[in-house]
DNA sequence: GCGACAG
DNA sequence: ATCTTGTCGC
């Protein structure tokens, strides 16, 4: 229903149809990381969703949020969810197949589209350049951005004390792959990356704008907040 | 071999 | 991610 079902066709090749070992994970986030697009869209962002993933572990169930919000004043328009079987294990690096299929499905709830997405993890500040941000914005074809609350990948200088100074995170050739920014004067940094669809000077610019007072942005600390609710009712 | 390791 | 009370500070 969503103007796109394209890539995620040709992935299911990739995906093999059947649950994706652990094992073989890896070349495929190599292989698609080449299908990420660093170039934003000449159109101005006028909507931004925030997603993220409560886990009932007893249940083996993952809920997701999502709030969608008018950008740059970050009015909620609408916020929707799911629930869905846990059928990956958390390993750090492959987050994207535990994760992603969660949100593409809730994405699907969405009356309107969004001009972006911020994701809660790394785009491609990824040891293979394809962190759950990439994932779920390579698979959706739409323009995402992570914002994590934790480096995962790469090298960086501590940023300034004042809201707003970044630094560059490199990776291992030396290559820009993210930046750490303040969002608030004196607090521990985030880490933002492109995801897809987007550069690293607009990731910034939005991760800043929507980081109001507090050290998350809104659309993930939102949505954060949203799947600690429904978490508790739809698990125990 | 050793340490690190998003959510 | 999740398990959890009080507590330091603006």
């Amino acid at each position: 229903m969503h103007h796109k079902d394209g890539l995620i066709k040709d992935l299911e090749i990739l995906y093999s149809a059947k649950p994706t070992p652990v094992r073989g994970a890896s070349r495929i986030q190599k292989e698609l990381s080449r299908r990420v697009l660093q170039t934003p869209d000449p159109k101005r962002i006028h909507t931004i969703a925030g997603a993220d993933i409560a886990i009932c572990v007893k249940e083996k169930k993952l809920v997701c949020g999502m709030i969608l919000f008018s950008y740059p004043e970050l009015e909620e328009i609408e916020r929707v969810w799911t629930v869905s079987d846990e059928a990956f294990p958390y390993v750090p690096g492959l987050l994207g197949f535990r994760e992603a299929p969660c949100i593409i499905k809730t994405f699907g709830k969405l009356r309107e589209c969004c001009d972006m997405i911020m994701i809660d993890g790394h785009g491609l500040a990824h040891p293979r350049g394809f962190g759950l941000a990439c994932h779920v914005g390579v698979l959706l074809d739409i323009p995402a951005m992570g914002v994590a609350k934790k480096c995962l990948y790469g090298t960086f200088s501590e940023p300034g004390f004042n809201r707003g100074e970044r630094t560059l995170i490199r990776g291992k050739d030396g290559e820009v792959v993210g930046a750490a920014l303040r969002t608030r004067d004196g607090v521990k940094p985030v880490f933002v990356s492109i995801g897809n669809r987007t550069d690293l000077d607009t990731s910034v610019a939005i991760a800043l704008e929507c980081s109001r007072g507090l050290r998350i942005p809104e659309p993930t600390r939102l949505a954060d907040k949203y799947v600690g609710l429904l978490k508790k009712d739809v698990c125990g």
